[in-house]
DNA sequence: TAGCATACGGAGGCAGCCTCCGATTCGCAA
DNA sequence: TTGCGAATCGGAGGCTGCCTCCGTATGCTA
């Protein structure tokens, strides 16, 4: 045990250059990602941003923690986009229509699908605390559907979460650009959604 | 033009050795595959093998041209799967019980189902040809059950073969063990399919 | 402005890819 | 059988990218 100076005193708030270089290592990195996708190697990121590579794991020590700082505002976007949908007077179309922002959200960087889908299977992951946030709201849209008779009971949060991201990742996969991989997504997303409702 | 000793005579055969260690590379990639995924290390094939590096890449130029020697037998299986299914006399039956077996052998090695969605896309790819006659197939499939009326006419078959590649990559990308992803795709398709009936 | 905790940077070790070319082996022809 | 040329082999070596470690530099507080 370290002991602290003084047990209630916070510890002493990040130095001026380290903030700098952590926000512009974000930036940089949110570059990087689009041009790249989530592989993009994470030495050309800390030199676009002018530190050292050491720096860069100083600050994020995986390559999924700096992915999920890059995403945290995107993913806190669909939480809450969820949460305002569940006052929508039709609850099948308010979820359909929630399950294509998250596709479509998927579709932004290359790779990213798998990482969202990683962030739900695993809990150490850096994403899943943001993950499982998104799939708990979709969780309560679903539910509120199913109990309206419109959508069929033996689905779960998670089919639909992971149908959503493999939609997605195969648009980007079939895609040659990232401006086709959208539209394409959404088609695949329709046909699999037609099935969900109830007849 | 480097002028033929003998303008209708076959290049002479593959020296004995060289057959041999083709033959061993090949059986051994299908156990690396089966057990690290498609990105197996190659240099540990060629040592598995008791070859040199040198050795495997003369013989297969590429990770893909490997795969596709590894999957061959099995692609032309699902070719002629689908042709027998064509004398089936429930014709939406017959594609959706096929689109299983497509998922099914796309779960059958981690990685395996981007680099089959890749075959379609990428006329260049070693797996072009074997994906192509199978996506060839799997429409004459289609056809037959939407002219019955008992599929959608909207679908096409790059729409179905990339909904059973995508659901089998999800199976393996969220179940730990290989030998749960087989069931998870199996019911992702369910779900997805049932979207593709006429009603 | 001195001293210390904090933060920086990049050298270096590792893994995997792929190429290139000297060494080896096969198999035909005599 | 033997000899020879063509076919084939093997792995060293150069490259990219990952990640760690520790000597150095710098911001902050007193």
């Amino acid at each position: 045990m370290t002991p602290s100076p003084a047990p209630d005193t916070p510890p002493r708030p990040q130095r001026a250059d380290a903030r700098r270089n952590g926000e512009r290592l974000l930036t940089t990195a949110r570059d990087a990602f689009a041009e790249y996708g989530t592989d993009a190697p994470l030495e050309e990121i800390a030199r676009r941003a002018g530190v050292g590579i050491g720096t860069l794991y100083r600050h994020f020590p995986t390559r999924q923690a700096l992915l999920q700082a890059v995403l945290h505002d995107r993913l806190e976007a669909l939480h809450s986009e969820a949460v305002l949908l569940l006052d929508n007077p039709a609850p099948a179309d308010a979820l359909l229509g929630w399950l294509r922002s998250v596709a479509l959200h998927a579709t932004r960087y290359r790779g990213l699908a798998a990482a969202l889908l990683l962030g739900v299977r695993d809990e150490d992951s850096p994403l899943s605390p943001s993950c499982g946030a998104v799939l708990t709201a979709g969780a309560e849209l679903l539910q509120r559907a199913q109990r309206a008779g419109q959508i069929r009971p033996d689905v779960t949060a998670a089919d639909l979460y992971t149908l959503a991201n493999s939609v997605a990742w195969a648009a980007e996969e079939t895609s040659t650009s990232r401006s086709e991989s959208g539209p394409l997504a959404a088609r695949l997303l329709t046909l699999t959604m037609e099935g969900l409702r109830t007849h």
